[in-house]
DNA sequence: TGAGAAAGTCAACACGGTGTTCTAAAACAT
DNA sequence: ATGTTTTAGAACACCGTGTTGACTTTCTCA
């Protein structure tokens, strides 16, 4: 089942507009962006920029299709061992995948970045936390879960984004360590 | 010092091309808006468009000038009273200035929407924060300011956008209570 | 290693949105 | 009513877009 690796020159071509774009996106805005500069600091073709994609908007959400794909892989459950035991390992296993792809996230997440990234992300992390504290009693009115959910994951991708900001310094353990510290016991206390 | 009324065909001007940007942007994505089709839909001419902006992102970024400059007279702290007892009424009045501008916000906030709007509500809420919460204690490293604040203010920002996406259906007093018991007590908890 | 397939290059093209400019008409303030 | 400001309308050159066709280069795999 797995997708057969793609030809040389398609991993090439693919990798080096998507350097081209990493690049561009820290010096401006994705609107501000052309084919034709994009192509130009790639060095290849304009042409072959549309073997892959319609656009430079496009190209974004194919990246981030392929960043979503592998990161559903990652966070998945794995077995059916205690879910209280799985938070851990997930939260670790997500920051180091944040850290291996800290540049496309930091830009992704930057004033120049994507909403739908954003958007995207909070949906993966909200369907994991209902999945962990699924079994974890919560006060309130039923209404105020969204609340609840909405605060924790988005502050986490706060978390995330000050990390990549900051070009990970600290260890994926120790982020896992201080965010589940932080959900669970909140901001400040 | 106040700056005196604009024309009133200008006003109308600016209303109008805003009210159409505000619903395309519900539709489509900010860079697949042309002139041609907000002037179109406004039924206005598209030299007129460029007498105010430069380009369709830019009045975007005017737009939200104006949404912060008001937010800023909003939030501002009130004489020399008791910081503790100025948290408060401060949400409550940020929530009242998001209900007031929540088709604005919502789109801003949506896939769709802008991520440096996310970040200047970030820069100025982080920077209320710090003079609310200045003398309260933290525990942990100096470092982990930046990720206790970037936690809090994310999940603000997340909690806003729950809210306005439901069509705020709670009134700004109970989302100013239930802010503050998320920020202090934490999410869960 | 060679042959066929796939991908990239290069030049050219029509299309459409852009941003500007001009004049005339309409709305405004007084 | 008058002078000012704003908008409409049309025209313009410019440029990025997206596509096409013929060619060259690179890869795969038998």
């Amino acid at each position: 089942m797995e997708t057969k690796k793609e030809d040389r020159r398609v991993r090439r071509t693919k990798k080096l507009l998507t350097q081209a774009l990493t690049q561009l996106l820290q010096q401006k805005q994705v609107n501000e962006i052309t084919v034709r500069e994009l192509t130009d600091l790639a060095d290849m073709n304009r042409g072959t920029f549309y073997l892959y994609y319609k656009d430079i908007f496009d190209m974004l959400e194919k990246i981030e299709d392929e960043l979503f794909e592998n990161l559903n892989g990652i966070i998945a459950l794995r077995g059916n061992a205690n879910v209280s035991e799985q938070a851990k390992p997930i939260l670790r296993d997500l920051f180091t995948f944040i850290e291996d792809n800290q540049e496309m996230c930091r830009v992704l997440l930057s004033p120049n970045g994507d909403m739908n990234f954003l958007h995207r992300l909070n949906e993966v992390m909200r369907e994991k936390c209902l999945q962990l504290y699924q079994t974890v009693e919560l006060k309130g009115t039923e209404d105020e879960f969204d609340y609840h959910y909405s605060f924790i994951v988005f502050g986490c991708a706060g978390i995330i984004r000050a990390w990549v900001n900051r070009g990970c310094p600290e260890s994926a353990e120790e982020m896992s360590e201080l965010t589940s510290r932080m959900i669970l016991s909140g901001g400040l206390a």
